[in-house]
DNA sequence: TTTAAAAGAACAAACGTTTGAGCTATTTTT
DNA sequence: AAAAATAGCTCAAACGTTTGTTCTTTTAAA
C-alpha cells in the first residue's frame, strides 16, 4: 500500500477519545467496559467515515488470537480434496475464522515446510489430510497444544481427532456386491499405500475375497492420480487372464481405467465391470454411469470443523474420532455374471 | 497454543547475544550486517535446536510485509475456478507467497466483506474474478496502492490489470463452427449475465450469428451452474421449434444441459448438438465428449501472478491487460448437418 | 605509533493493537 | 454530609519482530 492505513489512533484523535476507548468500542467491548452510547457512536461514525480496517497482525501479536486455520490436504487437483476443501473454506468461516489452504502435493517434505509456514502465521487450528505415514512433526504441534483434526487420513494409534469415511466397510461393500454379481476375478487398483483410507479399502477388499473363498486377486498401483489407473489398467489389461472387474480406490482412478478400457475398445459394463471409490458430480454424466461408494463430504467437512472449533475453544468433544458410513450407489458399470 | 512459542529473545538468551544480532541472521541479513560466521552458526544452532518459528505476524507489524495474497473466486465448487484457484496457489507459493483464498459464492455483498478480511490481513496484493459489475469496492483499493489483478471477469474501462480468456473470439469461433456445420437454430444458454465474459462470449455469438445472416436466436439463462444449465435447457426443450445446437457457455452449463437431454432421450449429436466454452479433464470421458473452446488456465495463473508479484515489487508492466486466445477442441458433439 | 576504516554487535524505538490497573466525576447508599 | 459504589474513560506496558543508529573492537593505512 502506498499510503498509510488508518488506525486506532487515528480515530482516537478525531474523537479527542482515547486509543484504548476507541479499541474497546470497535472490537465490541464497549458494553463490558461500560463506554458511552454517545462515544460509541462519535467512534462508529467516525471509524466508518475514515474507512477504518482493523490491522489483525497487530490485534494477534497482542491477543494471541489470529482467526485463522490452516487446511492442508495432498492434491487440490484431485476433486474429492478440492470439494473437501471448498467445504471446509465455508464452513470455517461461518466461524468467523479464516482459512489458509495448502497443498502438499503428496510430499511429505512440502507438507512439513507449509506446517512450518502457517504455524509461523499464527494458525489457532488445522484441518489436514496428511500424505503419508509420518506424523511426527503432526504430533509434535498436537502436544504443544495446537488443535488438530485429521480428515480423510488418519493416524490409527494417535489420539488426534479424526474424521473419515469407514473405508473397510466401504470396500467390503463394493467387493461384496461384485462378488454377488458373479465376479471372482477382481482386480484392485490402489492409491498410496501408506495412508490409512487406502490400507483399510484394501483390507476390506481382501477380507470380502477371502470370506468368499477366493484367494486370487490383483491388489495394484500407488497413487489416486488419473496417471496410476490408466496405467495400471493398461497393465492389468496385458495379462493372458483379464479380470471381470475393476474395483477402483478413487474417482482419479476410475477415470484412468475408463480412458485406458476406452482405448482398447472394451464396454463397461459389457466386457468388464467398474465400481469405484467417491462420487463426483460429474460421474453420472459418463458414458456409463459409475457404480460408486459416496463419501459423505459435506458431513466430514462438518463434522471436522466443528470439532476443530471445539479445540480451539478448549471444549474438547468426548469422542473424536469417527468414521461415517459411506453410501453405495448403485449405477449401471457392474455386470450380472450369474 | 498451551505452551508459549520461542521467540528470538529465547535465542538471544541461549547464545548471549542480542536479539538484533539474532533478528538479522535468521532473516538472511547476516552478510549485510557483516555478522560473523561463528556467531551465524551458533545461532542458527540454537534456533533449530529450540525448534523455533518466527512470528509472522510480529514481523509484519514491523516491516509491512506479510508475504500473503488473496486470491477471491466467485465459487469454488465450479470447477473452471477449483482449477484456477489451485494452479494460483502452487504458482503463488513459488515466490515464497502465501495465498488466502475466498469464494464469494456470486454475490458482491460477501466479496466486500472477504475483501475486507484480507485487507485487515494485510494482504500485498489481491487475484480476484470480481462476481459481478460493481467495482467501487475494489477500485478503492487500487488506489490506495494494494496491487490487483483481475482474472476470468474484469473490467474494460478501469485500468486494472487484467488477465482472461478472448471470450469474444472464442464464443464467435465456436457459433461459426456450429453455422459451418449447417446450424441455423441455436440456442445459447449463458450465465451471469453482468460479467464481462458472459457479455462478451454473447456477443462473440451474435455478431457470428448476425454475420451469417442468421436473425433468429435465443440467448437464455443467468447463471455458471449446472442447475442453470439444466433448467434452462428444459425449457428450450418445451419449445415447438427445437434447436438443433446448443451453446453452452460454460462447462456447469454443459453438464446441466446433458442432464436434461438424456431425461428427455435425446442423443448428442443426432439429436442435438452441443459446444461448450472451458474444458474438463472428466469432459473426455462423458458418453460423448464435448467439443469445447478450452481456456488456457494454467497460462492465465502465470501470467496473472506475474503480473501480481511484478505489482508487489513496485515494477508494473507496460502491458498488464491481455486477453488469451482460446483453443477450440473438436471432439464428437456436433453433427454435421450438410 | 597514530589515525582512519572496517568488522562485529548492541541499543532502543517503532509497528498497531489489547488489556489490567488506575483515575476522576457522578450517583447511590448510609 | 460522608462513604461507597458506579460510570466513563485513560495510562502505560506488552506482544515479537525489524531497523536506523551507535558503540566497541579489530585491522589497515599513513
Amino acid at each position: 500500500m502506498i499510503t498509510r492505513r488508518v488506525n486506532l489512533n487515528d480515530i482516537a484523535n478525531k474523537t479527542r477519545l482515547s486509543i484504548t476507548t476507541v479499541s474497546r468500542v470497535l472490537s465490541g467491548k464497549a458494553e463490558q467496559y461500560r463506554i458511552s452510547k454517545k462515544s460509541q457512536q462519535i467512534i462508529r461514525d467516525a471509524a466508518e467515515e475514515l474507512d477504518y480496517i482493523p490491522n489483525h497482525f497487530a490485534a494477534n501479536l497482542k491477543s494471541g488470537k489470529s482467526n485463522s486455520v490452516a487446511i492442508i490436504v495432498p492434491s487440490l487437483m484431485n476433486p474429492f480434496f478440492a470439494i473437501l476443501a471448498s467445504e471446509l473454506n465455508s464452513e470455517i468461516r461461518r466461524f468467523n475464522y479464516i482459512s489458509i489452504i495448502g497443498d502438499s502435493d503428496e510430499s511429505c517434505e512440502i507438507e512439513k515446510l507449509e506446517l512450518q509456514q502457517m504455524v509461523s502465521r499464527n494458525i489457532e487450528g488445522l484441518i489436514i489430510a496428511p500424505c503419508g505415514d509420518q506424523y511426527e512433526h503432526i504430533k509434535k504441534l498436537h502436544e504443544l497444544g495446537l488443535p488438530i483434526v485429521c480428515i480423510d487420513r488418519y493416524f490409527e494409534d494417535l489420539d488426534i481427532p479424526y474424521v473419515s469415511t469407514d473405508n473397510y466397510d466401504g470396500a467390503y461393500t463394493a467387493t461384496k456386491y461384485l462378488i454377488e454379481n458373479g465376479h471372482s476375478m477382481i482386480a484392485c487398483i490402489q492409491g498410496v499405500q501408506q495412508s490409512t483410507p487406502n490400507r483399510l479399502r484394501v483390507k476390506g477388499f481382501k477380507d470380502a475375497m477371502d470370506e468368499s473363498g477366493i484367494r486370487t486377486y490383483n491388489v495394484v498401483g500407488d497413487d489416486f492420480t488419473i496417471q496410476n489407473g490408466y496405467l495400471e489398467t493398461k497393465l492389468l489389461l496385458e495379462q493372458k487372464q483379464l479380470p471381470t472387474a475393476i474395483f477402483s480406490l478413487s474417482n482419479t482412478i476410475a477415470m484412468g481405467c475408463i480412458k485406458a478400457l476406452k482405448e482398447k475398445n472394451l464396454m463397461i459394463p459389457k466386457d468388464i465391470s467398474i465400481i469405484t471409490f467417491d462420487e463426483h458430480p460429474y460421474q453420472d454424466y459418463l458414458e456409463i454411469p459409475l457404480t460408486c461408494i459416496a463419501q459423505p463430504v459435506s458431513d466430514i467437512s462438518k463434522i471436522a470443523v466443528k470439532f476443530l472449533i471445539s479445540g480451539i475453544n478448549g471444549s474438547d468433544h468426548m469422542i473424536n474420532q469417527v468414521l461415517l458410513k459411506p453410501e453405495m450407489k448403485i449405477k449401471n458399470s457392474v455386470r450380472r455374471l450369474i
